[in-house]
DNA sequence: ATTTAATATTGCAATATTACGATAAAGATT
DNA sequence: AATCTTTATCGTAATATTGCAATATTAAAT
């Protein structure tokens, strides 16, 4: 059929794979690595920074938003959008917990 | 249109996104966490773990498996699946240092 | 050599994503 | 009020993803 069966998965596998899923396309990342790097809400210019059309770089934005990745707010005639830091958190957690399972138990198998 | 424009994002942005992507699904991320839980590569039972079909399985697999999360080997007439450490290290890294410059240059903003 | 077991591939239908032109909405500027 | 600027939404085309039945492949077991 097409649709995702997302109700065969734990909330937290869901939570994981939407968050994965929002910076599963470059754009995405890119708009988060400006974020970053320009280190503050940024209140215009990302439409600039990104080699993408205006409504396209808006539909990524929403993404991100909907994913909670990202926070936006009116400020004036502009939108003001930084990184949510939970949701960083959470995926740092996520794969710090996996990469210390990891090398804890070694299995000698592959 | 409708495809992604990668040739427009660095080689770091589409590997990251690469990754991110193939962890876009709850059903692969399911998967990794089995891998996890059981310590060991797995031959066999996985698709009785996954509420799937074997085909739509093995393409979860084949999926992870182009994007370099997992390794999978020849094994009799099963096949051995396991864990890329440095795909789930790149993620931990990459996350890592994302919240490592949120938390240090804390910007007042938002 | 046949059968069995495990995994992969093919083909296809349903749905989702990506991208953008056109247009709308909303606050700032003149 | 008219205009400009910035961001969002609509509509639509191109492409990708998801899922599975049917079938193929491959190696072990009989």
């Amino acid at each position: 059929m097409g649709a995702t069966k997302t109700e065969h998965f734990t909330g937290k596998q869901n939570a994981i794979a939407g968050l994965a899923k929002a910076l599963g396309h470059p754009a995405r990342v890119a708009i988060i690595e400006y974020l970053i790097k320009v280190d503050a809400c940024i209140c215009g210019d990302i439409v600039n920074e990104l080699p993408l059309a205006q409504p396209t770089v808006s539909q990524h934005l929403k993404e991100l938003k909907n994913a909670g990745l990202i926070k936006g707010e009116v400020e004036g005639n502009a939108i003001c959008y930084c990184i949510d830091e939970k949701a960083i958190e959470k995926l740092q957690n996520y794969f710090g917990n996996i990469s210390a399972r990891l090398t804890k138990k070694k299995s000698t198998c592959c």
